[in-house]
DNA sequence: TCTGGGGTCCTGCCCCCA
DNA sequence: TCTGTGGGGGCAGGACCC
């Protein structure tokens, strides 16, 4: 299988090009960048000192992207905007604007639909597209397929998008990499030696922070090094399956097919509050917050026509400690009262001494349903005669 | 002054059942 | 009836991704 992963760049602002941006927080709205536009005319008017800086950012928050240029300055995703505002002051702070995103996202996807339709939606700004069957798709080694489609997305979106072509998945995300903002990266089998294993074993998809400090422990920086580990030796590091799965990917092997449909396995809205609340001092506050995250989840699976039986709460500590309750029910549901109960008793169980900072419900064991009744009636899973039943005369806390 | 929100998947543990 | 064993579901936590 011959793979491409694109990933697209959304910035939209001409003149902030080659400038330090970041984007997140939540001081500034969609709404604040409206008005600038209604003030200066349009979007390029906007003159540079009228865009907000992120120096002096109070509040919580992480930063959801940001430009290469502020990437010099040590600024990335993830990280808190108080700490990105003493690394780069001069930053300029654009909002995040969901409903922009997900109208270019669709744009960038049905161009590439267009020209190749084995594609995999891997979130708002990247995709696997599956090109063997795609007429031309091997010419050039895919470089002439993957101008294509870089050219397609400009001309219809204004987007730049790089694109790594390989032979499955992992290498073509890896591949991706290589030239940002707009290149096209060609990885072939015999390339790995020489273009992959030098790379840090962070680039590989699938290991996080925790894996990578393990194999750090373990003396295996780079995939090289990992790729030098026998299968016994990382089997018994990392257990049988991750264990494997390393070896694997360090020898550049991945057999995952390009998947181009998939359905929800759960639904979740969660909130981090302004202040850390307390379960009894705050426990208005906190209750109506807690019905209106059901409230939401409810709308969302109604809306994208859905119903769950499991229902589940998290709760993070002022200290950052999380903990989760589910529980099953004997039904599905999508019904935000219903929900509220369940949720309600799920958040007895959990200790309400500390001051909390987030709270999330959430909806698993999902099916498609329509008009009352699932969508498929011959494959509902059927609920188990253990699953646990709601109790509905207990009052939830708040 | 720390650390968002929405997901998926995996693992370990416990319990129930055959 | 007791004990062991293995499978499967539910649950909790954690790692990881965008």
């Amino acid at each position: 299988m011959d793979a491409f992963f694109a990933s697209v760049e959304l910035l939209r602002y001409p003149q902030l090009q080659g400038l330090p941006v970041v984007i997140g927080g939540s001081r500034h709205t969609p709404e604040d960048e409206a008005a600038l536009i209604a003030r200066w005319g349009g979007l390029e008017q906007i003159p540079l000192e009228a865009f907000p800086r992120l120096a002096g950012y109070v509040g919580r928050g992480v930063i959801t992207t940001a430009t290469y240029p502020a990437r010099q300055f040590g600024v990335g995703s993830a990280m808190g905007m108080m700490k990105a505002a003493r690394l780069c002051p001069q930053a300029i702070l654009l909002p995040i604007d969901f409903v922009r995103y997900r109208t270019y996202s669709r744009r960038f996807k049905e161009v590439i639909l267009s020209l190749a339709p084995v594609m995999e939606d891997r979130g708002v700004d990247e995709v696997y597209i599956d090109f063997t069957a795609v007429p031309g798709g091997q010419e050039e080694g895919g470089r002439a397929l993957a101008a294509r489609i870089q050219q397609a997305i400009h001309a219809k979106t204004g987007l730049t998008c790089s694109v790594g072509v390989a032979p499955n998945k992992l290498l073509a995300k890896m591949a991706s990499e290589f030239q940002k903002p707009r290149g096209i990266s060609i990885v072939q089998p015999q390339d790995l030696e020489q273009l992959i294993w030098p790379l840090a074993c962070r680039k590989i998809n699938g290991i996080g922070p925790k894996a990578d400090a393990r194999l750090q422990a373990l003396g295996i920086t780079t995939i090289g090094d990992l790729a030098a580990c026998s299968l016994p030796f990382l089997v018994q590091h990392f257990g049988k399956s991750y264990g494997a799965w390393l070896h694997a990917a360090a020898h550049g092997q991945d057999e995952r097919p390009v998947v181009t449909e998939s359905e929800p396995v759960s639904m979740s809205r969660e909130t981090t509050f302004e202040r850390d609340l307390h379960a009894v001092q705050d426990k208005a506050e906190l209750g109506a917050i807690f019905t209106r995250l059901c409230e939401r989840v409810a709308e969302d699976l109604v809306r994208k026509g859905y119903a769950g039986r499991t229902i589940g709460i998290k709760l993070r500590y002022a200290d950052f400690r999380s903990v989760t309750r589910d529980m099953s029910l004997d039904h599905f549901t999508q019904d935000a009262a219903a929900i509220r109960r369940a949720a309600g008793l799920c958040l007895k169980r959990v200790p309400l001494q500390q001051r909390i900072r987030l709270l999330g419900v959430r909806v698993g064991a999902l099916v498609a349903w329509e008009n009352g009744a699932p969508r498929d009636a011959g494959e509902v899973p059927v609920a188990s005669h253990r699953s646990r039943p709601s109790d509905p005369f207990t009052a939830p806390l708040f």
